[in-house]
DNA sequence: CGCCCTGTTGGGGA
DNA sequence: ATCCCCAACAGGGC
C-alpha cells in the first residue's frame, strides 16, 4: 500500500509526534529488516539519541537523528507504522520506544519492508543519489526537466514512470493514474511523447499523488481500514484498477495489460494505442507485453 | 481443501 | 539498457 503519497500522509500525522522525542529503544525482530547489518548494530546506533527531524525522499520515510545519524525506512507494499496500537500487530518486525511512552511499530505481513542506515549526511546523499531521481513535489520537477529525462528513452512511457531513479516515488498505480489523466498510452516509448503530451504527463503525476495524500483518517492507526484512507484515496482515482469496468471519461471497458512486468490498466480510448512502434506490433500480437487476464 | 496466480516494491543477475 | 525473477505472505478463483 505505501506509496509516496501513504508515505508522506504517515510522516505528516507522525511527525508532530516523534520529533524531538528521543529514542529510547529499537527492538528488531526480524533481522531481515536490517540486513545486511545485525539489528543490534542498528538499535545501538540510534538508541539514546533525539529525533531531530522526520523527512522523506521518494518513498522512503527517514528518521534524522541527533549527530547526523540517519534511518531510512521503506515500508515496501506491505508495511505499515502502528503508533500505540490497542495490541501489538500481528506481524510486527520493529518496535521503537520513545521517552514520553509512545510505542511506534512496523508491521509488515509480507516483509519486504527495509530499514538502512547512514552515518553522516554525506552518506545519505550517496544512499539516495544511486537510487532517486527528482522528487515530484519539488521546483526542478517541470515539464522541460521530464521532457529532457525521457529522450532518447526507448522504454515505454509506463516504464520510465516506474524507474525511481528518474522520478523518486511514483509506483504502479499512480503511474497509470497519471497516463490516463495526460491520455497516453502505457506502452508509449518515451522519448516520443511531444512537448505538450511531456506537460500534461508531469501535471498528470502531480495530480495522480496528490489525490492521495492527506486522504481521511485522522490517525495513522487506520491506515488498514477499508473505510479509511484506503477507500478514500482510491475514490479520488478516475482510472479503474479492475478489468472490464466503465472507463469514467468514455465509458468503454477497461483493459488490462502487463507492462513492466506489472499489471497494468489503460482506457483505449481516452489513451490511444501507439502505432508504428515495436510495442504497437506486440500488441496486436498479443506477446508477452500485453496480455488479457 | 489444495493449487495457482496475483500483488500499491526494489534489487540483482542474465 | 532491459527484462526476468525473486524475496514472503495473504487472499481470491477454480
Amino acid at each position: 500500500m505505501p506509496e509516496l503519497p501513504e508515505v508522506e500522509t504517515i510522516r505528516r500525522h507522525l511527525a508532530p509526534r516523534v520529533e524531538g522525542r528521543v529514542l529510547r529503544e529499537l527492538e528488531v525482530m526480524d533481522a531481515r529488516w536490517c540486513s545486511p547489518l545485525a539489528a543490534h548494530e542498528v538499535a545501538s546506533a540510534v538508541e539514546g539519541r533525539r529525533v531531530d527531524a522526520l523527512t522523506r525522499r521518494g518513498k522512503y520515510l527517514i528518521w534524522e537523528l541527533h549527530d547526523d545519524v540517519h534511518l531510512m525506512m521503506h515500508l515496501r507494499m506491505t508495511g505499515t507504522l502502528l503508533l500505540d496500537p490497542a495490541e501489538p500487530p500481528r506481524h510486527r518486525r520493529v518496535r521503537a520506544a520513545f521517552d514520553d511512552g509512545q510505542q511506534l511499530y512496523f508491521d509488515d505481513p509480507r516483509r519486504f519492508g527495509t530499514g538502512e542506515l547512514a552515518l553522516g549526511s554525506d552518506a545519505l546523499d550517496e544512499f539516495f543519489a544511486g537510487r532517486l531521481g527528482v522528487e515530484p513535489f519539488s521546483p526542478e520537477f517541470t515539464s522541460a526537466h521530464l521532457y529532457a529525462l525521457t529522450r532518447a528513452r526507448r522504454a515505454p512511457i509506463k516504464a520510465f514512470l516506474l524507474d525511481q531513479r528518474r522520478i523518486a516515488g511514483v509506483g504502479n498505480i499512480y503511474a497509470d493514474e497519471a497516463l490516463f489523466r495526460a491520455g497516453i498510452h502505457p506502452l508509449r516509448p518515451a522519448g516520443r511523447l511531444t512537448r505538450s503530451q511531456v506537460a500534461a504527463l508531469r501535471d498528470g503525476v502531480l495530480a495522480s499523488l496528490e489525490a492521495g495524500l492527506d486522504a481521511k483518517g485522522a490517525s495513522i492507526d487506520d491506515f488498514r481500514d477499508p473505510d479509511g484512507v484506503q477507500g478514500s484515496f482510491q475514490d479520488r482515482f478516475l482510472i479503474h484498477l479492475r478489468e472490464g469496468e466503465q472507463c469514467l471519461v468514455c465509458g468503454r471497458p477497461v483493459r488490462k495489460l502487463r507492462v513492466a512486468g506489472r499489471g497494468t490498466y489503460v482506457c483505449e480510448r481516452c489513451q490511444p494505442r501507439p502505432r508504428g512502434t515495436r510495442a504497437a506490433a506486440a500488441l496486436r500480437g498479443g506477446a508477452q507485453v500485453a496480455q488479457a487476464t
